[in-house]
DNA sequence: ATGTGATTTGTACTATCGTACAAAAGATCA
DNA sequence: TGATCTTTTGTACGATAGTACAAATCACAT
């Protein structure tokens, strides 16, 4: 009986801590920071207000503790991937790997968290718009070194794109992925009907499909200007 | 003297009206919705909170005018430069036309109405993260349109790709579009300051072309699964 | 100059916010 | 059982939110 379950995990309700992270997340994600109240989360969670102070402090404190609980082992899990992708042969696959490794765990969560990945970086994406300060340092001090690992490894495959020109797509794929997050309705309406965008494996398959293809994309020259620019005028 | 300036259009200020649009745009903008108070507004406008009700009567009608503002300007512009795109003989240029066509009026609105379209852009992206609700109800029914178009005319260039594809892939261009607009620093930090993340003109080129080059990639295989999916295994 | 309508100001009201804190309730173990 | 610690509840407080509205101010036609 080295771990006996301390008192700590034994809550009058079974774990109305999680519970409250849980409803947390799922408001924050889908309304913002700010539209949300801590009454609005207790509520949620079939909690008291003053229940949500005594766990986390203050609001931002339950905020901060959702990234803790989740960039841990999100960046772990990515880590694995990377260095399994590294070790494909062939490079386009590996360029595929590489961008999978990315990609899936930011839908499921490795070890998923009472709700999974998704719901996660939906919130991400939700605190990036809002400019959210306390999201704004964790991801500053959390996410950029994996990002750089992402991008180093894209560039090993692909030596002849200027690493500015990775990290602009690199952004461009983070961008689409919190948007297929975000709104994954618009899928749906402007596919009418043919595409679900709520379908987590068929949005994967496609963003990675589409990622992949522009990374291949040639250069941008910056020192000449384009080929041959398209005249489009708006003068009919 | 058929026209006038009728004192509506004389005010003490010059102009307070519009003043506090574009104080509300950029705050907006910037931190979202709800973390915005009418009174923040209005010292940033220079203006008597007050001021704001008279003209928009609540919060939402200060919105939903912003919208009213842009919408109208910019589907125009983009519907002009999507006319023109159309009429680009080359295949491979005319894709790129058209994709030009849907970016650059989201950077810079037609009439540049007292901020740019950059700036109403990105308010678009934080209203869709936050689940806005006024903003849902215009979007709806004003951009589904111009983005069905747009989609028509991708599909049309490129007839062998599923419509389901061109409608993914046009929703990850609108994505890394928001998310460009919304954190333009990220660029500049992964880049290592090679890259100027809020340089419009930079971060259109390389949108433009890593699009085309998205939309030109292989369509899913929807009956058979992938031609040979990389092993990744997180189990070293 | 004066009246009139359009704006701006100042202030007040109610609702709700985040948070604090004491009391109640439950769990744990001597 | 009773002492002690953790958790939950209930309530309250000050701050700030959106909005309303009367008074003050301005522009302008007459």
């Amino acid at each position: 009986m080295v771990r006996k379950p301390t008192s700590k995990e034994t809550a009058r309700k079974p774990n109305m801590r999680e519970a409250i992270l849980a409803a947390a997340e799922e408001l924050f994600a889908t309304n913002g920071f700010n539209a949300v109240s801590v009454r609005d989360i207790a509520q949620a969670a079939g909690a008291n207000p003053g229940s949500v102070t005594y766990h986390f402090k203050t609001k931002d404190g339950l905020l901060l503790e959702i990234y803790r609980r989740h960039c841990g082992p999100m960046n772990l899990r990515r880590s694995e991937l990377l260095a399994a992708a590294k070790r494909v042969r062939d490079l386009q696959d590996r360029l595929e790997a590489i961008v999978r490794a990315y990609v899936v765990p930011a839908f499921t969560s490795g070890s998923d968290l009472a709700g999974g990945g998704a719901r996660f970086t939906r919130l991400r994406a939700v605190m990036s718009a809002e400019g959210n300060e306390v999201a704004r340092k964790i991801i500053a001090q959390t996410f950029d070194d994996t990002s750089h690992a992402f991008i180093d490894a894209i560039h090993e495959s692909l030596p002849h794109i200027p690493r500015t020109d990775i990290v602009w797509r690199s952004h461009f794929l983070l961008g689409a992925l919190y948007y297929s997050l975000v709104t994954p309705d618009r899928v749906s309406r402007l596919s009418r009907g043919e595409a679900d965008g709520g379908d987590a494996a068929g949005a994967i398959e496609q963003l990675v499909q589409a990622t992949v293809a522009s990374f291949q994309a040639p250069p941008l020259d910056h020192a000449a200007p384009a080929r041959r620019r398209p005249v489009v005028s708006s003068k009919t």
